[in-house]
DNA sequence: CTGCAGGCCCTTA
DNA sequence: TAAGGGCCTGCA
């Protein structure tokens, strides 16, 4: 168990961002499942957390999970830079939003299971998924066996022929692709638009320029930016103005998130 | 009973 | 290229 101090780090704003279906809240401590392993975490302040785990764990585990080798203040000074009020303040009420390192695998099925569906939903199907594999995510090679209605069973519904046909996927083809390689190569497969890609982009491969344009996003750069909204200017860190434009946003009052 | 939730696909014009 | 309907499923 040790004692950190995080800057631009909050785990209950991170579990609350949408990049994750695996880190809840339990009782007064937060339960991260990641890379085959369970994490509790306890926020003290907003700077202070306390991690359940080894110091040897933490470096060769959560440190890069979490991205802590990232300077966020770097990206924070770069959108003050930028004079747009809206992501100012965005960027500043999501100060410890960070974008997770995780599992490519996990994001693709993750992220098939998200379209036209809820949180909970999500989560419940990725449990179910998971359930066998203690905490382990299930590897496109166990998945491979499985039939239609083993999807069904979890709760895909019609995204189940989705996760049959991404079976047939190259994951290492798909990491040696630049960005917009990756994006083409995934939207080939049925039941992967332009959405699901980008998250899959950023969240699983780690392509910072992908922006994953969700209703939420939509309706902010429709409502907020009348749908004049470059995300050129925005090179380098797209991803993360992604993270604070939808945390705010569905932040805000009458706008609950469940 | 409808409506709908962090899209996608297919069909029309 | 844009607009519209349908889709598994569970919950309000």
């Amino acid at each position: 168990m040790i004692t950190l101090q995080l800057p631009d780090f909050s785990i209950e704003q991170i579990a609350n961002s949408g990049q994750c279906f695996r880190i809840n809240k339990r009782d007064e401590k937060w339960e991260a499942i990641a890379w085959g392993k369970l994490l509790y975490i306890q926020q003290i302040d907003k700077l202070t957390h306390i991690f359940h785990c080894s110091e040897e764990e933490y470096m060769n585990i959560w440190m890069d999970y979490f991205d802590l080798k990232t300077d966020y203040g770097i990206i924070k000074r770069k959108i003050l830079k930028t004079g747009d009020d809206y992501l100012i303040k965005a960027s500043e009420y999501g100060y410890g939003i960070r974008i997770l390192k995780q599992d490519l695998w996990e994001m693709i099925v993750s992220y098939i299971l998200s379209q036209r569906n809820n949180i909970p939903r999500i989560k419940k199907a990725i449990t179910m998924l998971c359930e066998p594999y203690g905490y382990k995510f299930p590897t496109i090679n166990d998945l491979k066996n499985y039939k239609l209605q083993d999807f069904i069973k979890i709760g895909a519904g019609y995204r189940s022929q989705y996760l049959i046909d991404i079976c047939d996927i190259n994951l290492e083809y798909l990491r040696s692709l630049e960005y917009n390689e990756a994006l083409l190569y995934l939207k080939q497969f049925n039941g992967i638009g332009d959405k699901v890609a980008n998250c899959i982009a950023l969240f699983g491969l780690y392509h910072i320029d992908a922006f994953p344009r969700d209703v939420w996003i939509n309706r902010t750069i429709s409502e907020r930016y009348n749908n004049n909204f470059d995300i050129a200017k925005f090179e380098g860190y797209a991803g993360i103005v992604q993270q604070y434009m939808f945390f705010y946003e569905r932040s805000l009052p009458g706008k609950s998130h469940i």
